[in-house]
DNA sequence: CCTAAATGTGTGAGCGTTCACTCACGGCGG
DNA sequence: CCGCCGTGAGTGAACGCTCACACATTTAGG
């Protein structure tokens, strides 16, 4: 807990012009750059930019992060790990299946929704940052996770071999992330909280697809 | 019909290593650059290293093509309309809606392991290259449109609305699409052909998501 | 309580490097 | 002879990052 963008997901819809006196000189930085990551790419987008749109001058990025790529990096995680806990939370907190996914869906289109520019440069940029790192606080362990303890308990009908869960794991999380990459690019109207019960629906029926077939919800 | 990578489809598992006298100097390209973009992303590979990798000097490369993003961009829309070309005849070309499920995920799975860096280059820069066009030649648009049928036909339950389509379309490409993305990362092992028979049931049941509850297939 | 040193923050011109791209030259096939 | 292909040193521009300086705030000592 030490530079964990603890400024970010402050002040929804603040900062978006230029010199907004608003939020400490480091949250205006992080902002702007997330802004123009997503917006033209990593690397595309120059610590000038960042600079000038955050209102400070180009040195002033270096007094608080080491390099571009450390700022960069440290949104990247930040939100990495911060689904991580949304997720194993929202599952933790709901015993039934049904309870369960419909939980995770809710956080994760919340989290989403709050600040759409932070989980959309997650989402654009996660094959640039995650070969890096492969320890187990990740949004998709902790969805494996899950799915490991629904079999384990019954609640789903497969076997409870590695492959299968991660298999599992990812057709769970693909109408979920494909959704938002959708609205990403324009071919669906957000917010994604408006597809909450059919991304709910679309997740149970995939991980019902081991149980008998026909077997009714 | 002419800067389209005529050449790339070409040789599994072929030209590798460097210097490579296999193909045309053009193909030759073609394919080093695919391979460093997916290995260390389009900007940080440097048009001295695609020379390098394909065996010839520098300024060769700009024999060939205009810019290293042409190289780039025209790669990536071989892959986006040729995907689109495989998912529109796999529909056409059956008549039930099972068959028409298996058809594209086979079709899909088959192409991405015929070349897997091709696919997994167009799977990983497809935020890069996406927001820059907005033509019918694409392989969401295809999939819309066989969906789009099937409801028309009766095959899947749904209302035409666009929004639903277009909702539907996310949601069955996302198992096949994370799954290939897992792969990429390291999740899951491929080939994606492995994982043909569970995507095509996991897809089936997406788009039976609005169909009366508990209706057996 | 005053002062001085230390620390934190902001500045922007400038440095060194890297990179996409050019071009004059050379060989080769038609 | 002309067009095509290949060459690689060279060029101009852009970029990440540094640094000497300035100002404000905090800390320490007598």
């Amino acid at each position: 807990m030490e530079h964990q963008l603890k400024e970010l997901p402050h002040d929804p819809a603040a900062v978006r012009g230029i010199t907004a006196a608003n939020g400490s000189t480091k949250a205006r930085l992080e902002r702007a750059a997330i802004q123009l990551f997503v917006q033209k790419g990593v690397d595309a987008t120059t610590t000038r930019e960042i600079a000038f749109e955050a209102g400070v001058a180009e040195g002033t990025l270096y007094r608080h992060f080491k390099s571009k790529d450390e700022l960069a990096e440290g949104a990247f995680f930040f939100v990495h790990s911060h689904l991580a806990a949304i997720i194993q939370k929202a599952g933790a907190n709901n015993s039934s299946l049904s309870d369960q996914i419909s939980g995770v869906v809710s956080a994760i289109c919340d989290f989403a929704d709050d600040d759409w520019d932070l989980f959309r440069f997650h989402l654009l940029f996660t094959h640039h940052y995650l070969p890096r790192r492969h320890d187990d606080d990740n949004p998709v362990t902790a969805v494996e996770q899950l799915i490991r303890m629904a079999i384990k308990d019954g609640l789903i009908l497969a076997s409870p071999e590695e492959e299968t869960v991660r298999l599992m794991s990812a057709m769970a999380l693909g109408p979920i992330l494909q959704t938002a990459l959708h609205i990403a690019y324009g071919r669906l109207i957000g917010p994604m909280s408006a597809y909450k019960s059919s991304l709910t629906d679309g997740v149970h029926r995939v991980l019902s697809a081991h149980q008998s077939q026909g077997a009714p919800l």
